[in-house]
RNA sequence: CGGGGCGUAGCUCAGCUUGGUAGAGCGCCUGGUUUGGGACCAGGAGGCCGCAGGUUCGAAUCCUGUCGCCCCGACCA
């Protein structure tokens, strides 16, 4: 029975904001918290994070990276440190004033005005002022360098708005920090972070992304220059899903982190500083997702095989779900992605059809129903998420466990094609101001209603001019994304709306 | 932080204009019939109607305030 029905309501067409937050409850990954603008990452959700984690953490590694833990209080004096960053993070800091509760005079609890603290502790919205602190001990000598260090952690920015896993006050992320004895080795780390998070992004997340320079508008607080890593929504917009920052000598200075070069001179040194957060796990669900829920990446999903014992009228159902298990287990002897093939056996005694769509809204990569019928011809009813939920397939059990790798990257190879094609489908090259204007005014919308699906990527000239940028993303929410690296593939040409000359385009989107 | 919308059962929502004992569908529990696909029958549990004040004999309903969520904007990963 084709069923039109989709599992997810309203559709991406209808209403993409609100089908965003359908998918991650229909996914059961994550759910607001009473604690306003703050999500509990649920496990299937947080799952997901433990492999983002995982592959990340390698890759720092494998780039000489280690890992320590910083303290989630600030001192307020030491955000001071540094002119911009007080001015990008002052207005969204939670601020600790007490260490003590009493008795209120009308009940409840109070903070104790006696315990009121000498200087107040911000929770860090970001840790490069108290990992300054630290490196300024640690680095004595050019012979102490470059120090290269990562931190797993939760960061506390209040926004005034939110959205889950997108910008919620509190998040979850990595934040690498690195000191050089000169700039271009500065330069250098930024630029193999920034090419680790492309490569993570393209690789295990199935994501297509840009990879660029920032424009001085939105650079990060305190940074001579912000790479980044950008993505295309299904809804066109684009997604900051990582950064890198070359902060030149600013929080050197600020941080007071001074070395003695080979020359017996005293020089402030070279700093870096990078980051993805659990927004990544937003930008997997509008990237990948469907009407029908989460598609996920098999190289970040939690489970790769979902076995689904069909064994209510077996004679014997026992040996269903014993055959079941057996199989599970010859799976898990494969490797996939550097990890053995993760398999969940649902034995939840609920109808079927209902099993397996709720597998299908997770996002599960293979579905494998199993009854007697295929039990008697030694095979498998498999169902790909890549492919319509109705779209099943036997084979034969040997021939499965064969395949099985091969078919979970066809899997992760077809769903970044997909991702890939979307995006080159909306990016345009655009030279003049009608055109662009044209191209991210959104269609008619009744009152109330989001507005519809619009825009994409534009590629227009840009002189460097900071003005047309601002009146830009004042008249049409638009901003420069990224700078493509090098020339580009592009011939010099004019701004469309300065009329100065340009050395090449820029890419223009809405972004979230 | 500005504009708009919404807070009633786990979920989606009706009831509110015109105040008078809290509703539906789905989900959940029990029993039964079912089952290669988002079942059916019967019974059942579940709500200080976001919170706090006010008006009233009486408030989910009217008034004020507040908190939260969503959309649009400004700001940001």
């Amino acid at each position: 029975m084709a069923t039109p029905r989709t599992a997810i309501s309203p559709t991406r067409e209808e209403n993409y904001p609100e089908w965003y937050q359908q998918v991650i409850r229909a996914a059961d990954l994550a759910e607001n918290s009473p604690v306003r603008g703050c999500m509990v990452i649920k496990p299937w959700g947080y799952a997901i994070w433990e492999n983002i984690q995982r592959s990340l953490d390698a890759r720092f590694k494998a780039t000489g990276h280690r890992n320590a833990y910083f303290p989630l209080f600030i001192p307020l004096s030491f955000l001071e440190k540094e002119a911009e960053h007080v001015e990008g993070f002052a207005k969204e800091c939670a601020v600790v004033t007490h260490h003590r509760l009493i008795p209120g005079e009308h009940g409840g609890l109070v903070p104790d005005p006696d315990a009121r603290l000498d200087e107040p502790l911000i929770v860090r919205p970001t840790s490069e002022t108290i990992i300054g602190a630290m490196f300024a001990k640690w680095v004595q000598s050019y012979r102490d360098l470059p120090l290269l260090i990562n931190q797993w952690a939760n960061v506390v920015r209040w926004e005034m708005r939110t959205r889950i896993f997108l910008r919620t006050a509190e998040f979850l992320w990595q934040e690498g920090h690195t000191a050089h004895a000169t700039a271009d080795e500065a330069m250098a780390e930024t630029m193999q972070m920034l090419d680790v998070y492309a490569d993570f992004a393209r690789t295990e997340m199935a994501l297509p992304v840009l990879t660029g320079r920032k424009s001085p508008g939105e650079r990060f607080p305190g940074a001579v220059e912000t790479f980044c890593i950008e993505a295309m929504m299904q809804d066109r917009k684009a997604l900051q899903a990582g950064t890198s920052h070359f902060l030149g000598q600013n929080f050197a200075r600020a941080s007071d982190i001074q070395f003695l070069d080979e020359h017996g001179q005293r020089v402030h040194a070279w700093t870096t500083s990078w980051g993805v957060s659990t927004r990544l796990i937003g930008g997997l669900i509008m990237a990948h997702a469907d009407d029908d829920g989460l598609v996920l990446p098999p190289r970040l999903a939690p489970a790769h095989v979902v076995i689904l014992p069909v064994a209510f009228k077996a004679e014997n159902p026992q040996h269903v779900y014993d055959w079941c298990h057996a199989l599970a287990a010859d799976l898990r002897r494969v490797q996939y992605g550097g990890r053995p093939v993760e398999v969940e056996v649902d034995e939840r005694d609920i109808r079927g059809g209902e099993k397996s769509w709720s597998w299908v809204r997770r996002g599960c990569p293979i579905r494998l129903e199993i009854g007697p019928r295929d039990i008697a011809q030694d095979a498998v009813f498999m169902g790909r998420r890549d492919r319509p939920a109705s779209e099943k397939v036997a084979v034969p059990r040997a021939e499965f466990i064969d395949r099985v790798a091969g078919i979970l990257e066809e899997i992760q190879s077809a769903i970044a094609q997909r991702a890939l094609a979307f995006r080159e489908e909306h990016t345009v090259r655009i030279d003049s101001a009608e055109d662009f204007r044209a191209f991210f005014t959104p269609p008619e919308a009744p009152d109330g209603a989001p507005t519809p699906i619009h825009g994409g990527f534009a590629l227009a000239h840009w002189s460097g001019d900071a003005e047309v940028e601002r009146r830009l993303n004042e008249d049409l929410g638009v901003t420069i994304r990224c700078i493509p690296p090098g020339g580009g593939d592009d011939e010099p040409g004019t701004c469309p709306f300065s009329g100065r000359p340009s050395p090449k385009r820029v890419v223009w989107a809405k972004s979230y």
